[in-house]
DNA sequence: TATGGGACCTGTAGTAGCTACAGGTTCAAG
DNA sequence: CTTGAACCTGTAGCTACTACAGGTCCCATA
């Protein structure tokens, strides 16, 4: 049996853009199978774990939360028709996001009428604090 | 003397919008400095506790931190010309924000042509998985 | 004046999603 | 064989709350 190639908790880091400390974390919650280990105890990763990383990473990016990557990555195994399944989260992902846009903009908005005022020129009392003292209930 | 008026910590997060355990928690961590207390242990708030919540809870739904909220109060304490100051901070909170849209919107670009691809009929393999697998280290 | 129950009290622990130690072991290059 | 970088475990810290448990207080009503 020729030994698999075997990458380290260091390269698969780097290969997947995760940092070591959080794929260890991931391991620990159970996001992640427990790799093998080398016999002084080091993690030995395959092929396959960067590209699970890489998925955790990019889903992680793309605003899903660890409970919904983790179902994403149980649908993934589970294959079947999961896809519509999938995409109900990713449906449901681009709604919350959409909303925080919103949100932000909202927030963006307020913020510039602010510090426009502040700008402007005479300051008889700081009109971005005024804003906030006396905002909106 | 005339006793003040004096709300319960249940009226003042009626009248701030802040629940009464946040109140407490911001007390805990020296946001709030701790009102005088009836005989029994209450807390017994005056006019100003609630003007100075209501302003922390703006600062909190624009996207302000809250050693950015500490920084505000203290400036507004302190007066003197703090207005430049105040405004730097919201600035700097308006460019933080404007960036946060920014990300956004690339997540839900990216998310939308997911689910649109997903949606398309025929579904050889989830493309949404395949999205996520395959994306952009 | 007694009493019921809602509002209040403290202190601790839990949430998400990491990050940062401390204090030790292993691995690989020279 | 030695060095030192990378690895190991376990625990504590971070933000901003939220949720108990187990007790005390206040006050309106009877």
């Amino acid at each position: 049996m020729a030994e698999l190639p075997g990458y380290s908790i260091g390269e698969i880091s780097r290969r997947s853009g995760v940092k070591v400390e959080t794929i260890r974390f991931y391991e620990r919650i159970g996001l992640l199978a427990p790799p093998p280990r080398t016999v002084g105890g080091h993690r030995v990763y395959g092929f396959a774990a960067a590209k699970r990383l890489n998925f955790v990473r990019r889903a992680r990016e793309l605003g899903f939360t660890l409970g919904q990557v983790r179902g994403l990555l149980a649908l993934a195994d589970g294959r079947e028709d999961s896809c519509a399944e999938v995409e109900k989260l990713g449906r449901a992902q681009l709604d919350a996001t959409s909303g925080r846009i919103a949100d932000l903009k909202r927030m963006e908005k307020v913020l510039a009428e602010m510090v426009k005022r502040c700008s402007g020129g005479t300051v008889p009392d700081c009109p971005i604090l005024e804003a906030l003292f006396e905002g909106p209930g």
